[in-house]
DNA sequence: CCACAACCTGACCAATCGGTCAATAAGATT
DNA sequence: AATCTTATTGACCGATTGGTCAGGTTGTGG
């Protein structure tokens, strides 16, 4: 079977490698308008148009409208829960969760159409990746939970609620990538520079790691 | 003019009556349709469903699906400033940041929709209230962080990026709508109870206060 | 070179959208 | 009771939507 399936893959690398290229570059522009006009206010024509492509050529690779919506948001949880592995591997604290906030933080900065879309299916109800927040993520979250738990087992840090401290960290880096919008406005127009997404991220670690009395 | 206008509404009691009640009817509903499928999922018959009402009846109160919307946005984008009033009266940080934590936490448990109304709007580029960020919020910002700047003058607190706390008071308190439903389904399908409403208050004031050196 | 499968796309369709309108009903004014 | 304004609504319309499909092109294996 995976012989075969190789074998295959071989010998139609050129036809294989169109479909993913296309599939790719669908996906990308299916990400940002998505995330500029919602899932209601996205339409196949613009996806389209975006991608350079004609609007039957979408049909093509993908059936349905919600079928391309629904790959677009499993490629963004997939980066939103890898984001996480940071976590594991920390001694305590201000290693785990400081660079938990550093690569939420990078996230919001390098994806923020992605981010976008996952908080408007969150926001909406969830009609599409409800399964993945009953499995997946309550598995995840638990088990990070649990792990703050140690932390204050062991003195690392104060007592507090796990849930909501991991709440904080969601909400505030996502606000970046979410907010954004308001944001450059709020900064005269416009976009963060280097330095002050540094001192962004400085500024929540600072206050969160201290706040929870881990520094 | 006023006294004319005054009797008038006397005169007219009943229709102004009518006006404002059917307004008022069409304006929850709406606010409910639009956060729940945002402004694009959004129809006017479903609004219209929702209200009890005919199609044909909303338009009579609102000429477009786009006034409509602009009518919640700013309802909302009221109360969400008002909220802040508290600020402004405290002493110091634990005083002026704490009660508007509990202001912002209450508004994003008494008006979830209105709240993912505002942060959709946002999130898709504000095209509707654009001209409120440049003007009236960006005033209100720098105002306040001119506040907190004098605190940190005046050793109340540590000296921390004032913009970016703002935006971790706004993201941590606008999460708990927003992400409501995330919430929700990690809290076992679950609306929070009064008990963890008040836990999560807590935790989000004991952690930004002490980040931020005020306890 | 042939046959087969994958890829591409202009033209088309039923359904739904926001919005209009003429006709009617209800309330207020004289 | 006559008159005027406001409120109500079913029927309707042009425009746009997601999706289909027949027919053509391109690449691949024998």
């Amino acid at each position: 079977m995976t012989q075969t399936n190789q074998i295959v893959r071989l010998k139609n690398g050129r036809r294989t490698e169109i479909r993913h290229q296309n599939e790719t570059l669908i996906l990308q522009a299916a990400e940002k308008v998505f995330a500029e006009a919602g899932f209601g206010g996205a339409t196949m024509q613009l996806i389209a148009d975006l991608a350079g492509l004609p609007k039957a050529n979408l049909h093509y690779y993908f059936a349905t409208k919600e079928d391309l919506y629904r790959r677009v948001v499993h490629n963004i949880f997939e980066i939103w829960l890898h984001a996480a592995d940071v976590f594991e591997e920390a001694p305590g604290p201000v290693e785990g969760i400081g660079a938990y906030i550093d690569a939420k933080m990078e996230i919001s900065r390098r994806h923020p159409a992605g981010s976008k879309v996952w908080a408007s299916e969150v926001m909406h109800g969830a009609p599409v990746i409800q399964d993945y927040l009953e499995t997946t993520l309550r598995e995840w979250t638990s088990g990070r939970a649990a792990l703050i738990q140690q932390w204050i087992d062991e003195g690392k840090m104060r007592a507090v609620n796990p849930e909501h401290l991991l709440y904080m960290l969601w909400a505030t880096t996502q606000h970046y990538a979410d907010f954004g919008h308001q944001i450059e406005t709020l900064n005269g127009g416009a976009p963060l520079t280097e330095r002050q997404w540094k001192e962004a991220k400085e500024t929540v670690k600072q206050i969160i790691l201290r706040g929870i009395g881990a520094i």
